[in-house]
DNA sequence: AGCCATGCATCGTGCGGCTAGGTATAGAGA
DNA sequence: TCTCTATACCTAGCCGCACGATGCATGGCT
């Protein structure tokens, strides 16, 4: 696996929303909000960016839709988006699996085996 | 908590090493490359620096020693670097649980409550 | 002698996310 | 009416992190 930290975090929480039935901008923001316990504040400066790389990408499909007198433009995921979904999830678990590997391991320290 | 993904997981990873005894470099790659079952193969690139960052933060402490003819230096973690460490581990659980509360969560779409 | 593993280090690049800024409408309150 | 807040979208430019590439040195094996 990559070593790299884990990027792409928002691009994972973006694509699970989504997964669930198509949604907008704003209200991905305040899913997000509510159900990471208010420890994720998704800025907009981020979450416009990766939706439109996303959409680039074909995971995501947009139209626009009037509510409330709203302008709102919905996401929704495209069968390249739940692939994707899938393997980032699995990505994700492998680098989480990973780091607690290392954080809970007995402290062995150095000549342990390697024999 | 900061919205900012999960920076920094490789002074995490260093801290942790270091807690159970002073290494060098080169066995740190070796420790987490092990413990993490092969997933994370620590760049010189990104190792060094890392040490060096910590060590001008205090929370490590370098000295030189020959072992086997081989000029190492080894790290050695201050008490701000326990702290730094109690503090990083804390964060990232709260980062993972945060991202696995977005994950797990029941697939409620849209005017779920907010009511 | 030549090669690989060990061992330390830095420079330049690339990418991801953020700050800051801009536009617009609806509804509430002054 | 006017202003302020929440809703709703978007972009340019910056900055920090990690990486690839590279350089240098030595010990041991063949």
């Amino acid at each position: 696996m990559d070593p790299k930290l884990f990027p792409g975090a928002i691009e994972l929480l973006v694509l699970e929303i989504l997964s669930e039935g198509p949604s907008y901008g704003y209200e991905v923001t305040q899913t997000v909000l509510s159900r990471s316990a208010g420890r994720f504040e998704l800025k907009e400066g981020s979450l416009y960016p990766a939706l439109h790389k996303l959409e680039r990408a074909k995971m995501l499909t947009a139209f626009w839709q009037e509510a409330e007198g709203r302008r709102r433009k919905y996401y929704k995921l495209t069968a390249a988006g739940r692939k994707a979904l899938a393997a980032r999830k699995t990505a994700w678990r492998e680098f989480a699996a990973g780091l607690e590997g290392v954080l809970g391991a007995s402290p062995r320290r150095a000549g342990t085996s390697h024999a």
